[in-house]
DNA sequence: TCACCAAAACTTGTATACAAAGATCGATTC
DNA sequence: GAATCGATCTTTGTATACAAGTTTTGGTGA
């Protein structure tokens, strides 16, 4: 396990910050959606206690809730761990986003205001200028501000909820199975074409917009079934 | 609270069945689905403890779980609730589920064998010779294994924990907004055209269909705003 | 009679102790 | 050298004690 989110969280006690089991939940699924913490790291209650300065009730509850959330697995006596999801459950999860991102836009069409169009176009705008420099991490930052940002002003909140949760679990499998060789699953103009269809009030292509996005995403993961994903050949030929 | 389903805890206890926390979780998203639990009712850590003879560490862990499912609420300091939704919200949950459902059967549709449509149909039948022979119990009952069947059969699982989760929801809200002079909510013929549709395989008629039957559902309820709902002449006036 | 306030009872928040299950490492045997 | 068995260490499961917050209750005064 990587140590620099630890760092972040020993300063963040430092500085007198209240930690309870919300603050442990969002700095996890922070970490997760940042691709810090890559699927199957393990999790202990006594490691991430002594990070976060509380005793394993609280954690035990943040780990509980995360669980829930599908964001983490836990087996019975055995330590928590990152989900590590199928890549049959990898097509449901970028199923179900579908169905969901798109109603959301559907809905938020036309009901825009200035100024959320505005915040949107500089999110939009961040996330060309990280991918032209070449800076990765900032790109993927920029890229879930946005949805991140369709799901918080859903008018339907129930479905922004939903998506929240899925927008996190779309991160975990992303990490688990982009291609190796694939330096950037940076998508040209996607998000500043949804963004022109929303002010618009083009609900329907707008939703259309959000699925093919999806669906060109899910396309440049590596869901081969497993066996034929791991190239013995290319593996030893190379070693040898 | 009710004590009837506090006695059935019980007996299962003394059979000498070994209680856990998921255990608990499901013996009270059965006991709200079955209405038993209304809305608005308080869970007690310790009282909770009790029934099921465990500590509050494993009820605790029971109720996270059922506050990430919105099956309760919980705030700080004070007492787990059976989630009383708002007006607003009710209408979020039925637009979510209009939206799940309604992908869900489209999915199915054509792809249940003989023996599921079978299941299906005796699910159809027992509702309503239920319905006929006045015992809403035993209705809702039926009628809930119905759309339970569907979203544990949904090609997507992901999907159908999603719509499971919407199903208790549902469940909650009509426990709190179900019009009083109203006898029942059943909604004649709707489960049997929908098993009709999915056996054809029309899948998009199917989606339409299930839409109607909820959005009917959602129209039988009594979600105007708070201080209409409430009238004090007539209140007064009877009593008087 | 009502509002207000303090004390008691109740309830949750957190830490910790101990039990039980799992994982790990090393020695032993084939 | 590989597999197996057991001791040890790690980790979670559960109960419980105490602290801190909330609600209820009962009494007091206007």
């Amino acid at each position: 396990m990587s140590n620099t989110w630890q760092d972040e969280v020993l300063a963040d006690v430092k500085a007198g910050a209240r930690i309870n089991d919300r603050h442990i939940v969002d700095r996890i699924r922070q970490a997760v959606l940042m691709q810090r913490l890559p699927p199957g790291t393990r999790l202990p209650e006594v490691t991430l206690g002594e990070i976060f300065g509380v005793s394993r009730s609280v954690v035990r509850k943040a780990l509980t809730r995360l669980a829930s959330d599908h964001v983490i697995t836990q087996q019975p006596n055995q330590v928590a761990r990152v989900s590590a999801p199928s890549v049959e459950e990898t097509r449901e999860i970028f199923a179900a986003r579908r169905l969901i991102e798109g109603e959301v836009v559907a809905l938020l069409a036309g009901h825009l205001d200035r100024e959320q169009c505005r915040i949107l176009a500089s999110y939009v705008e961040a996330e060309q200028q990280a991918h032209q420099r070449g800076d990765e991490g900032q790109r993927i930052e920029h890229s879930l501000a946005i949805h991140h940002y369709l799901a918080d002003h859903s008018p339907n909140r129930t479905l922004g909820v939903m998506l929240s949760d899925l927008i996190l679990r779309t991160s975990i499998v992303i990490a688990l199975y982009k291609r190796a060789g694939m330096a950037s699953c940076y998508l040209e103009n996607d998000h500043a074409e949804l963004l022109s269809l929303l002010e618009r009030g083009e609900g329907e292509a707008a939703r259309r917009r959000v699925q093919a996005h999806l669906t060109a995403l899910e396309e440049l993961l590596d869901l081969r079934p497993q066996d034929t994903r791991i190239d013995l050949a290319a593996i030893f030929g190379e070693a040898g």
